[in-house]
DNA sequence: ATGGTATGTCGTATATTTGCGTCATAGCGA
DNA sequence: TCGCTATGACGCAAATATACGACATACCAT
């Protein structure tokens, strides 16, 4: 009975584990509140900012591409990198409904062997 | 100009990242939920929960307890696992602090040449 | 004590992530 | 047209994460 694998990992389970993976990184995070912050969003004014290579800015930027949480419009030359506030509300939903789920403490609930 | 690393990480950004981390595997997420759920938090139950060997949850467990998220009482032969509320609701906030700076849409800010 | 059970640790193999240099592409201006 | 600049794509090396079997430990019951 020592490994049973009853059951796989819910979608619920997988998307939210994406998505934080998303933000498992100090880069996109600091690329995520730099677009939130700037109204100036070019790919490259990002990489001036971030203590890493260009290229690898611009890797992690289509990491946050893919996923979806940024979008990118090539506007001559530069290319302009936003938010998409939209998703970015659903991510933020998602965590709130994880933390709600999970971080409320059990106050009243019945009583159990468990004293840590 | 191309690599310039005019700043670090800033702390707020690492922790930030740290906890994300912690959720990006769906088996993580599934063990603070299954620790929210139920009362009996033992460590072999949660394996027997998951489609992974008994030896891999054991990681994912220490991974967690770790960043505190989790703590593991020795109750006999068997540890009760149970949830850091305290630090939980310390990451909500955490996490409901940036959405709440970067999850915003801009709406009347001052203008702006990027149209995306 | 002895055996059985529940757990953590270690070593290892594989997959993924991270970081960066180099190149290719594509637009802009002289 | 001819460079020049900004940017993504490709390839590679190092670091890290993931998964698991085999072993070690510790506890309980007999």
């Amino acid at each position: 009975m020592t490994h049973a694998k009853t059951t796989e990992f819910t979608q619920q389970q997988q998307d939210l584990a994406r998505v934080a993976k998303a933000l498992a990184h100090p880069a996109r995070v600091a690329i995520i509140q730099l677009l939130a912050a700037k109204r100036t969003c070019i790919s490259g004014d990002i990489a001036a900012e971030l203590p890493l290579s260009r290229t690898t800015v611009s890797q992690h930027l289509q990491e946050l591409k893919a996923l979806g949480l940024i979008r990118g419009e090539i506007d001559g030359l530069t290319v302009c990198y936003c938010l998409n506030y939209e998703l970015l509300q659903q991510v933020r939903q998602q965590f709130a409904g994880f933390f709600g789920e999970v971080a409320i403490a059990p106050a009243s609930g019945p009583a159990e062997a468990c004293a840590c």
